[in-house]
DNA sequence: ACCTTTCTCTACCAAATGGTAGAGGAGAGA
DNA sequence: TCTCTCCTCTACCATTTGGTAGAGAAAGGT
């Protein structure tokens, strides 16, 4: 049976490296011994356990989608109604891309898959995302959010989050840096900068 | 002297789907082979005119840094101020990503390229960037946007605008489609998002 | 003690990739 | 016509990459 090598399965530091280098330099720019090299073992040990690249890169896909989809679900269970609740998912998402970059910078692989991987993908979400923009229909009714397209709104915010929080290069562009203090600001203006946009 | 093989000498045509394969399958995604099958001509006659891979990274990175400047720079100069002014050089950098939506897709690149090359570039937007700085912090003094971080606001404006131009796929997801009406449908909802979020 | 299962490794391999060397064609000037 | 320059090609090459084959260590059940 299993046991340890070290402080976690072989399977999942395997996981976790993949992860984070696909997230950072994408999957086409990275390669099996760059991933077996990191985690420190030999590339076989990683073929081991995920018999292809391929196979690899759709474990990395779903863990990645679980993770960020639980990572959503509580906080929009929970909290209010109206912008309370879009608050309190952003900050849950911006969150985990803190904790985790790779994570958000994974999604964006995305556009570089083939149709039927994404496709897959996408309807693993599509319950998520039916129920956001129903509740979203929902809040423009009863005046507490912005009348707009809901769908497209929803896609705009995505945007938004995901692109401030994944492209480093346009923050260091305009002279931000990464310390902690300055994270926080840039939460609070992202939330600053979305309850003008969606509140009526 | 030069002449033309077919419509376009042969260095710009191998640029143009340079940038075209760059900005959709990545560059690590992208092998010279790719490029040059796709221009219909032999490897060795795209290393003639690149003598190597980042020397052809270089010419498509720097050739598309002016081409979105050029794009971005007329409606600034012309165009009212306030939100006006904005909206004006958003629906210029959206023209300029329906007409090659690899463009965009090029920028988010930087991220993954390696500290001074990327470092090369933002120098040449540099003095860009802090003329926008300048005037945003004019427009919130005088009234006619909402008082933010100057600096923040322009990477959460670019955030929306790049991210709901590149990634389709999240479009896909909300069942957009990319029709010209739908199109048209996703700038006027993206305007409405950001005078929104901008004035006061 | 022995076998079986689980896990990791070394040793290869074929295809793809970035790049080199140099042949050859075609127009322009002498 | 000869030659020179410009441009594109075929023929290779070394390295990298995803993947295969199979040996060997370690532990558990019998």
């Amino acid at each position: 049976m299993g046991f340890m090598a070290q402080s976690a399965p072989t399977a999942d530091r395997i996981l976790t490296v993949a992860t984070d280098l696909f997230g950072r330099r994408g999957i086409a720019g990275t390669s099996l011994d760059d991933i077996a090299g990191t985690v420190g073992v030999a590339k076989q040990t990683l073929l081991y356990w995920y018999p292809s690249k391929d196979a690899l890169i759709g474990k990395v896909l779903t863990a990645t989608a679980v993770e960020l989809l639980y990572a959503i679900d509580k906080p929009v269970r929970g909290a209010g109604d109206g912008f309370a609740r879009v608050e309190a998912t952003i900050n849950s998402v911006f969150a985990a891309a803190v904790r985790r970059p790779s994570l958000l910078g994974l999604v964006r692989e995305l556009n570089r898959l083939d149709t039927n991987t994404s496709d897959q993908l996408l309807d693993s979400m599509r319950s998520h995302i039916d129920t956001a923009v129903v509740w979203l229909e929902g809040e423009m009714q009863a005046g507490r959010l912005r009348k707009a397209d809901p769908r497209i709104l929803l896609s705009l915010v995505y945007a938004t989050v995901v692109g401030v929080a994944t492209e480093t290069e346009a923050l260091r562009a305009v002279g931000w840096e990464p310390t902690v203090g300055n994270l926080r600001k840039l939460r609070r203006e992202m939330i600053e900068f979305l309850r003008a946009a969606l509140l009526p």
